[in-house]
DNA sequence: TACTTCGTTTAGTAAATACTAAACATACAT
DNA sequence: ATGTATGTTTAGTATTTACTAAACGAAGTA
């Protein structure tokens, strides 16, 4: 059975968009990560409307929410109105993008209500068990975030984070 | 401003609803979580209805998946016809059985989808330079995930991935 | 047997989310 | 200025997902 590089890609984009909805993001976003991603040469808005089948509106919000995780970069040409979008194909900086971005996010702020809980429990301290038992979970909870946080952020810290690191990772773990 | 245990609760309970959304989980399952972990006793789904003001039948489910992950447990006592719920209050541990469960979800199949693609490109090949250009990206994130893999392996592995091996990574990572 | 008490399943509803179509804004070209 | 090609915003629709209410099943109890 021959295989077109068309049917090829179309695999393909699916499968990106089937893992782009496990991660909790539109489906529409992996496939235009996808179409960005197998394109040799950085693609127009209108190209990506012809690939993926979605209208100009959804590729233009979705694909800045790509741009703001650092998953493709737009780029403009001289004496050319058009916007020109590429894939980051470096996968690992595509990571620190993205941990770096989450820093802000809605994710934080609810973090954040966590310390505030806290606060809020020593401020009005009440001396019996239960309130020593609840103080002492949410604590618990605390740490644990405040260790995840600095993971991704000495992740974000360094200037690459490669393959090479990731098996630095691993010796450490066996 | 005196604060009531029932409203620090609420709030907390409230925070994890929204933490997670954020990952893409039902806010109810965070709240779920949310109710076990404040509680020093394993409750039944009678109570865990009553905190969280959602029907059996949801909970019946989330809960389930919940199990699946490694975050509560479920047991019931002798003479008792109720299973009873209590939150798993190690993360690390949950982390592990998060990944280890996450092994044989969805996603793997789509990871599998992007392995065939390269399988189905050899078979059929075809030389000219997209054909080379679009093997070796979809190669590059094909080995990507196999530097994912590993890591999660590893992490799996661990007995006990506790919040010295994340400072051991931390180390690594300087 | 019929009656409780529990967890599960199911069928339908509500809510959230992704997406479309079309109006709009901007900038350039004629 | 008017027209045209672009990206963005908006208002509405479709789809998906979370959840409810109620029927069901199992397993004990009277």
């Amino acid at each position: 059975m021959v295989q077109p590089i068309t049917k090829i890609k179309k695999d393909f984009i699916e499968g990106l968009s089937q893992i782009s909805r496990f991660w909790g993001f539109p489906k529409g976003m992996g496939a235009i990560f996808a179409v960005l991603y197998l394109s040799p040469t950085s693609l127009a808005l209108d190209e990506i409307v012809q690939e993926t089948g979605l209208t100009k509106g959804a590729i233009s919000t979705e694909i800045r929410a790509l741009a703001r995780m650092g998953l493709v970069h737009r780029s403009s040409r001289l004496g050319d109105r058009k916007d020109y979008y590429e894939a980051e194909a470096d996968f690992y900086a595509a990571i620190r993008s993205i941990l770096k971005e989450r820093q802000n996010s809605e994710f934080d702020r609810a973090v954040r209500s966590v310390k505030e809980t806290i606060k809020t429990m020593e401020e009005n301290w009440v001396e019996n068990e239960e309130w020593n038992f609840v103080y002492e979970r949410v604590q618990a909870l605390q740490s644990f975030f405040d260790a995840i946080d600095s993971l991704t952020k000495a992740v974000v810290r360094l200037e690459s984070l490669g393959i090479s690191n990731v098996t630095k990772i691993l010796g450490v773990l066996k």
